[in-house]
DNA sequence: ATAACACTTAAGTAGCAACTTAAGTATTGG
DNA sequence: CCAATACTTAAGTTGCTACTTAAGTGTTAT
């Protein structure tokens, strides 16, 4: 669900404020071009994801970054790739090994 | 683009495949209770990604991961997550120099 | 030659995703 | 109190996504 909620460019632009720091909805959205509504509606996407966590102090929400679910997709990546990049590098020793036949 | 690719399940599934080694797009779509032409228009999407790179030999057309585009999808998080981390690590180091006040 | 194989193209459909506007609910400062 | 603030809910619209089936196009084995 992660990769689902940062195919999103507004919700990749949202996480991108949310690493410099803790902000309000509203923040969230001046930067944005879009009603409120949409922004709300892509927050909850990214809470559902594990992305971000929010908490209603008051009237204003603050939303914050939950680390682990970041980590969580990284790893998914990392790991594929390491598997490939792995097999590239046994084929090119496997070839060095044989060169000179 | 690559978080769009990345987004669907069969999608990741034929990511998760290729990255034990290059494979035909019959192979892809084997384990995939989907038609041939539906795996063909999610290869699309991969392959516009960057992720994947295909080459037609004859009649069959073998795809394989580009590594390079991962590591960019990677990279994007982790950069991120970083940002986060650090935020939080001089969070609790200043917690920590204050606490006997 | 011709049949089987491995895609490929085209075209259509159902459902989901990303918005919108309008109206509502708590908080808070004056 | 009441107006402004900061969201929140509901409902509708539009466009895109993930499929499908049907009908191709080359390639290979017989």
């Amino acid at each position: 669900m992660a990769f689902q909620a940062l195919a999103d460019p507004s919700r990749r632009a949202m996480v991108d404020r949310l690493a410099q720091g803790p902000a309000t909805v509203s923040e969230l959205a001046k930067p944005l071009a879009m009603s409120l509504p949409g922004v709300m509606q892509h927050l909850a996407v990214l809470e559902a994801s594990g992305i971000v966590i929010s908490e209603k102090v008051g009237r204003t929400r603050t939303c914050r970054i939950e680390a682990k679910a970041l980590s969580q997709a990284e790893r998914w990546i990392a790991e594929r790739r390491a598997l490939w990049e792995r097999r590239l590098d046994r084929l090119g020793q496997f070839l060095d090994e044989t060169k000179d036949d």
